[in-house]
DNA sequence: TTTTGCGCTCCCCGCCCTGGAGTGCTAAAT
DNA sequence: ATTTAGCACTCCAGGGCGGGGAGCGCAAAA
């Protein structure tokens, strides 16, 4: 990757011009040339000087023009140092902050949380929405309890950390009395309480055997029955742990009514991978992290900057959540939003009781 | 509703004539006019003929034109007639048949099998899938558990109906033990199990004070808590009931590069609202069913029709599915895949064991 | 009743032209 | 040594024009 420019490489003046320049064409949408310029930023400078300082801007990298006679277009470079040195954040009026924080009040569980966080980025900002949901790398085992449905189909039921319920049915080869169940479920919590879920299906899995010999009949059929339940598990778990909203928004951008790149976009959202992965690299960001077009590395995102902040509760970070826009977005009303919103999902999840 | 056009009004001919046109405009999108439909359908008539028949037939109402001196194109009344009369619908090649049957192999819980279901419908077809999750109109509650998470946070779990399970946390304003825990599910089970759900909740809220009378202290604390559940319940309940699918293989059919439509049409998708209106007119409807274009009475729906179908298990209607997508399309393909999914579905439901 | 012939309409496409916005370069001005 | 003015040049957007193609309706002939 080619260095990126630092903003002491350049003069006072030029960085001033361009920072305008990059301003004036997140508001248009269209090249800006140096007429237009010259009458807009502060510093009195003719057409043709600041077509000087823009041909230096244009060698380094920053800007380029879509063809000859045409204005500068700020390159994803530009962006980079717009983003990093130019910026001037927008402080969110308190009307705005009301509203987030009335939108992420814990009141219900932690997904419809999630979606409401992802919505409402979605909303504020106009762009799509994306919140990665914690990744249950490291997720204990609380409690484990067997429903009855009928002699032969019994609930299963996971508590997984500390809010997480899972269940699912398992259907099993011979009648249990609710008795026995009981008897099931509390065997298996006294060994298995507080471990982790991997070292739990591992455990079951590679040292089925021995235990068998150990215990008597009844438990046989309590560790298949085990088996069966966190088999189920391991492979139903994954996947549900991106949400996208507001994908709509994307399409008045019309940016370059561009609908190909567009459908390439939403099917990556659905496939959901390469986002996740670009997640991923955010989550032991400090904070704000912004990935500007070509940056990310994936192709579908040309022309498109995600900004990303990871949220953490009770001193862990739990994931990221973001808004997808446009290169062109107004990084310093999103930027804001996106810091506050990850602060406020924390805030939520932290003090839940 | 201006009354639709019986085939038995028109002569053979005009019918062989109006099914090669709409056959050909489906191919193409394009209007088509009297030479190549002279060229094409087997009939030998002169372009002359055909234009003659072909007025006839815009004054019926079945055909229009772009402007005077285009081709032909069937409106929706035009469709209609062709999807009720005319159509022949494709046999399908015992290969598509297998690779459904085998995508719907009950295999995993009901929420995944429908995901797929749809997320197929809109494979095979390449337009959007969508399927209506099973209303929930008389569900009835099987069993209710309690089991402590901590003295005070209780994990509820509700089992509605045959396989569905619900499971929410309330905090309760004192300690209970176990013990407790068990006799107040006990209690509940007893005097609830295999009632409807809006009956349960119905009685918990009105007749509280009169329970509170009869039963001693700790009962009081159940019926609270019942309540809590209950109330949760109502709240969170609605709303994940529509699953859609493959929305991104609307944007390649351009159609009328429209991108605007197509907007509003995903930005309905979301709301699920309107979808959800139409599927349920389609609930009670013997088999396949079609909205052509402006038929729905959804203007978000101009230009697309909806192919749809109930599915039943157990001789019980449980939902819809269906495909959204151009006017425009294969009906003759559609028609078979979204008829036979919705069989293959009802039977994956069926013989669930 | 069907076909032929004819005049007419409209869209689409390529073409040219022009005006506007912008550039780069050079020479003059500060 | 910068900055500015002037100038020639490039490119795009949009309007007008014209021809070709596809299509239509109508009237008269078959």
């Amino acid at each position: 990757m080619v260095s990126n420019i630092d903003s002491s490489q350049l003069s006072e003046r030029s960085l001033h011009l361009f920072k305008s320049l990059v301003e004036h064409f997140i508001e248009d949408g269209t090249p800006v040339g140096s007429r237009t310029l010259a009458r807009d930023s502060k510093l009195n400078l003719s057409p043709a000087t600041i077509r000087n300082v823009m041909a230096d801007l244009e060698a380094l990298g920053l800007l380029n023009s879509p063809h000859i006679s045409a204005g500068r277009v700020p390159t994803a470079r530009g962006y980079r140092l717009f983003v990093d040195s130019l910026l001037s954040v927008d402080h969110l009026d308190s009307a705005e902050v009301d509203q987030i924080a009335r939108e992420l009040a814990p009141k219900d569980d932690v997904p419809a949380l999630m979606q409401r966080a992802s919505s409402m980025l979605s909303d504020i900002t106009r762009l799509a929405g994306v919140v990665m949901l914690p990744r249950p790398e490291q997720s204990r085992l609380r409690q484990i309890e067997f429903i009855a449905l009928s002699a032969r189909r019994i609930l299963v039921i996971l508590v997984v950390n500390e809010r997480e319920v899972q269940n699912r049915i398992i259907n099993t080869a011979r009648d249990f009395s609710p008795a026995e169940l009981q008897q099931v479920s509390n065997y298996l919590n006294e060994i298995f309480a507080g471990k982790e879920l991997n070292y739990v299906r591992a455990t079951i899995l590679d040292e089925l055997e021995k235990m068998k010999e150990q215990v008597n009949q009844s438990m046989q059929a309590a560790i298949e029955m085990a088996q069966t339940a966190f088999d189920a598990e391991a492979t139903t778990e994954p996947d549900d742990d991106l949400l996208f909203s507001g994908q709509t928004n994307l399409m008045d951008v019309a940016e370059l009514a561009d609908i190909d790149r567009l459908k390439k976009l939403f099917e990556s959202f659905n496939q959901k991978r390469d986002i996740l992965h670009l997640l991923e690299q955010a989550i032991n960001a400090d904070g704000i992290q912004i990935f500007i077009g070509e940056e990310s590395g994936y192709d579908v995102l040309d022309n498109y900057s995600v900004v990303t902040a990871p949220y953490e509760a009770d001193g862990q970070m739990l994931g990221v959540l973001g808004v997808i826009g446009p290169t062109r977005m107004h990084y310093e009303r999103v930027i804001p939003i996106v810091d506050i919103t990850a602060r406020m999902l924390g805030c939520a999840l932290n003090t839940r009781n």
